[in-house]
DNA sequence: GATCCTTTACGAGACTGATTAGTCTCGCTA
DNA sequence: TAGCGAGACTAATCAGTCTCGTAAAGGATC
């Protein structure tokens, strides 16, 4: 995390305020949760007054979906661009994701918006179009190069769901660790239906 | 694995109005969820003093805990025991389980658990072992008897996975509600990768 | 540049109003 | 003599507002 040397707050809303007060939410919000989790403690964990944080975003729930879709943004999908054939970079794509969606802090935000899925909809669909949805995209792509069309999104679905599969379930309801290779073997295992 | 909950053994406390409890527990916290259900709306639903509620259970969390032990308990799996191919019987095994599974009740059940999942493990693990597991288990065994055994445990994690599909994480993550065409459809191309 | 002046973001924290877990009291009943 | 229903009561939490004093930016004039 670079730190800004000269920050030069003008007329505007510093946007270092910004970026602190997102870092702040994120580290009490993954650590408590969204509901339990409250502003004074954003506040503090940000080094920020209170009202700072409501110059910035209109309320808690406004600032809980800044959170999600900034926690969300760095989830693009890029396709491999190597001329390697399309069975290898989908193994390669299935492996970043799975990667990128078991990390800790992944797994947390997850369980925030799993857990206030009813009461604010919006997030579940956030999330969903900012990670889980392109990948399945960018695999059905890869599979129509050199398939049929037609089938590749229900087998994009199928590969990821089969790449996660109980290993993630475990990480997600906290009764263990799976340990990477796993995964691995998850992808390895689902390609070979197709072989 | 048994959470005690009873503040004080020894007494002669009413098992119905236990029952009674747990069941406005059950119905207040399906509709707003344990965070936002209140200790008075459960007295209230269940006809019960607020102070007998504290006489059962030691606080509000005692109370959730016994609430979600209670509702895993009858998830068990009846193995189909017809004369029907196995593939049959994992058909219905699996159509069984997903009906059973995206119901509204479970779903946020499921959420409470993923939500508190860090804080209570035992209770994703309660969960695991009562449902999930032992579909797996179950069909697994039923693979066992026409195919190889070796790679049933396998094959059954893949089978559920298939059959849960991204609609059964479009419902959790409340962005739609899947039609019940859309799982069998699910259950049935999963089935169709091992004919 | 240098000196003033106005404006605005900011940290700190007091304050309000609403909610709620948990306790206490009382009168009823088996 | 219990458990019980009803509900008042307490204490804590928390979203959101308001008010301070401060620092600094942008502009104006010299």
């Amino acid at each position: 995390m670079t730190i800004s040397t000269s920050p030069r707050p003008g007329r505007v809303l510093d946007p270092a305020k910004r970026a602190a007060i997102l870092e702040g939410a994120r580290a009490v919000f993954m650590r408590e949760g969204f509901a339990q989790g409250s502003m004074d403690a954003v506040a503090a964990e940000a080094g920020v007054g209170k009202q700072t944080i409501y110059r910035h975003f209109r309320s808690k729930e406004a600032l809980v979906e800044a959170l999600v879709e900034a926690m969300c943004a760095p989830e693009v999908v890029r396709p491999p661009t190597k001329s390697l054939p399309a069975a290898q970079r989908i193994r390669e794509l299935l492996l970043a994701f799975v990667a990128d969606v078991t990390t800790p802090d992944s797994v947390r935000l997850y369980r925030a918006i799993v857990a206030e899925a009813e009461r604010m909809p919006g997030l579940g669909r956030l999330f969903w179009q900012a990670g889980p949805r392109q990948v399945r995209v960018a695999i059905a792509q890869l599979w129509a190069e050199e398939h049929d069309a037609g089938t590749a999104p229900v087998i994009a679905e199928q590969l990821v769901q089969l790449a996660l599969g109980d290993a993630y379930q475990e990480l997600v309801l906290g009764t263990g660790l799976p340990r990477p290779e796993v995964f691995e073997r998850q992808i390895d295992a689902a390609l070979a239906l197709w072989e």
